[in-house]
DNA sequence: ACGCAAATGATAATCATTCTCATTTGCGTT
DNA sequence: AACGCAAATGAGAATGATTATCATTTGCGT
């Protein structure tokens, strides 16, 4: 049971709620999941969970290490599992498709940029926009 | 009358509220204004505008193309001039204080890694979430 | 100067998220 | 296996940023 394992390392009780909600992600049919998202799939499965303690949660489980959040520029944002290695994304324009990326060179790049103006970093966004060139994607400009 | 030429060829009147906002910008003490700074700067100047309109106005400015505006992950945002070229921005999460930063490695390395998989570049957003070490920058949570 | 669509300002509404607090629950201890 | 209590929860109120509504005002072509 890994998940319990993750929320005992955490300091955070193994609530019903909180495994619930962690099994949501590990068993990941979707990959990026709002907090509104998680909620209403909790009420349709028949659990009785709250709003407020969905939100709490994916707090919690974002500071713990467990879910990343990305917040995108239309104000929404999305919680998705930490799966260890942080990575970047790219998202095509047309389709709506997501990738995932890494550069050690942009991240060195950073964080010099951040130093050299007295910046202690604490994290980062970096979304590349784009369209993509695959098959399905519809190309009309 | 540089603003005046601007707004004519977006199609919008030439307006008091309007000429202020702008000018706002271009006099340029602060060069990222959030839509409250802008409302509380012209109460400030006695100016007799409302909210609804210093919003409205930002986000028409925005589509004209006169201003950028800049989504962060605590959720506010705020616009700046539309200077032409590109920079990316790193936020103080204590203070709020924006810095701009060019990187052209770092801009190098995003194309690679577009291409790469075979995406068309269209834009992208790099900020970077730091603490300033700022003397007057409050440093409690 | 006239008229009318466009723009404005005051305020209500919305949307995502956080807070409050009375009740419930997990879990270490008997 | 029941007890106790801090931690967690859920319902709803509160918040903060932004958007919508609508009666009044204003820019600007005639």
């Amino acid at each position: 049971m890994p998940q319990a394992e993750n929320l005992k390392k955490s300091g955070l009780k193994m609530t019903l709620p909180r495994m619930k909600i962690l099994a949501l992600f590990e068993s990941g049919s979707e990959r990026h999941l709002s907090a509104e998202e998680v909620y209403r799939q909790l009420l349709q499965a028949g659990d009785d969970v709250g709003l407020a303690t969905v939100y709490r949660v994916l707090t919690q489980f974002e500071q713990a290490g467990l879910l990343v959040r990305q917040h995108f520029d239309n104000g929404k944002s999305v919680f998705e599992l930490n799966q260890g290695e942080h990575h970047d994304h790219i998202v095509c324009l047309q389709c709506g498709r997501v990738e995932e990326f890494y550069d050690a060179e942009i991240e060195a790049r950073q964080a010099q940029q951040a130093a050299a103006r007295g910046f202690e970093i604490q994290g980062h966004v970096l979304h590349i926009y784009a369209n993509c060139l695959k098959d399905d994607c519809p190309h009309r400009r």
